[in-house]
DNA sequence: ACCCTAACTTGCCATTGACAAGATGCCGAG
DNA sequence: CTCGGCATCTTGTCAATGGCAAGTTAGGGT
């Protein structure tokens, strides 16, 4: 079974419906989200969904935990040190808007969902790991993970502002560009 | 001011359906929100909300803006510096959980309502107003709001991530405790 | 070849948002 | 004091949705 949506079995119904949510909460959100609507996108009857996922909870915790996934792999794909991958995150989170709606909103989804906690916690490790490779780390015994924690607040507050449009518009269009600078306050005193 | 909201038959519809719509978002998140359901919890038609505010999204851009006005309130009345202002943030976001779940989710609401953009503003001019109060200030002349910008990065951030429960449980229940370490990481080149 | 189970279908129902048209009652004009 | 105006609220209706139940199809394992 190739990508032909015919014949009674579809083939990948459950790759191509999460194809069209992610298609579907790019063009309005999540909110407007409808289980039918990504039925009709597909071919299939307004009822095939639900048996690959259940509820609509149930989609939307595949498109988090997809989205965990995503960001795990940008996150190690970036290189030079704290700040870009401060970027990557940010620029994950724009380019990949329809998943970072999704991924940080559990009255959405299913949070102890297991495949979900796993996808999770890949992008968490991956974000510690690159916070723990900074050569010029500041030495905190006290609070280990305090420097992950400021560095995921700063790029998630700064990504989640720039998503909600509520940034003045003087920023300019440039997410990675803007982000940058914002990031570069944080360890400036290095 | 939007407009006089002296009633008739309820007495004070509006404000009832707004309180209404804060206890419901905090109860299922705004995605489950029912208009019908708060009629029914005002002890009103299944219509009477349309009448006042349009459709669900002008209830929930009614929502947002009133939350703008709570937030510029609490950053006006918070004192001790920037890390102080801060932590008002981030306690404004864990206290007024329904509010901010709706305040910066553009999809949800009328981004562009006038009373909404207004309350908008204030509550950006309260926290500009206390990052420029700063007195240990950087001066850094080619970004002036940069200051602000990062500082609005990282409290936002922080909150969003408590209140989507992300955050490893080490962390504590005090938000404004873990907030106040997470902050200081900002400006401890200082 | 056969079954048997996952994949998908049709049919159904309660709930919802939105709209239209009617009822209610406070207010001010005369 | 009366009466019309009008904001407020109600009843009625419709299409769309999510979710459940029961039936249908097909393809792979034995």
């Amino acid at each position: 079974m190739s990508s032909g949506t015919r014949g009674y079995h579809h083939g990948d119904l459950r790759r191509a419906l999460l194809a069209a949510a992610v298609d579907g909460i790019g063009e309005a959100g999540p909110a407007t989200l409808s289980l039918r609507d990504l039925a009709r996108r597909a071919g299939v009857s307004h009822a095939a969904p639900a048996h690959h996922f259940g509820d609509k909870a149930g989609l939307l915790t595949a498109v988090a935990a997809e989205g965990f996934d995503l960001l795990a792999e940008a996150l190690r794909a970036a290189d030079g040190g704290l700040l870009e991958l401060g970027v990557a995150y940010v620029g994950f989170a724009v380019e990949h808007r329809a998943h970072f709606d999704v991924m940080f909103r559990p009255d959405l989804h299913r949070p102890e969902d297991p495949d979900l906690r796993a996808a999770r916690e890949r992008s968490g490790a991956a974000l510690r790991a690159g916070v723990a490779s900074l050569p010029d780390r500041r030495p905190t015994a006290d609070d280990p993970d305090g420097d992950a924690l400021a560095a995921w607040s700063i790029v998630h507050g700064f990504a989640t502002l720039w998503l909600a449009g509520v940034l003045p518009q003087e920023i300019g269009d440039d997410p990675r560009a803007a982000a940058r600078v914002v990031i570069h306050r944080l360890f400036r005193q290095a």
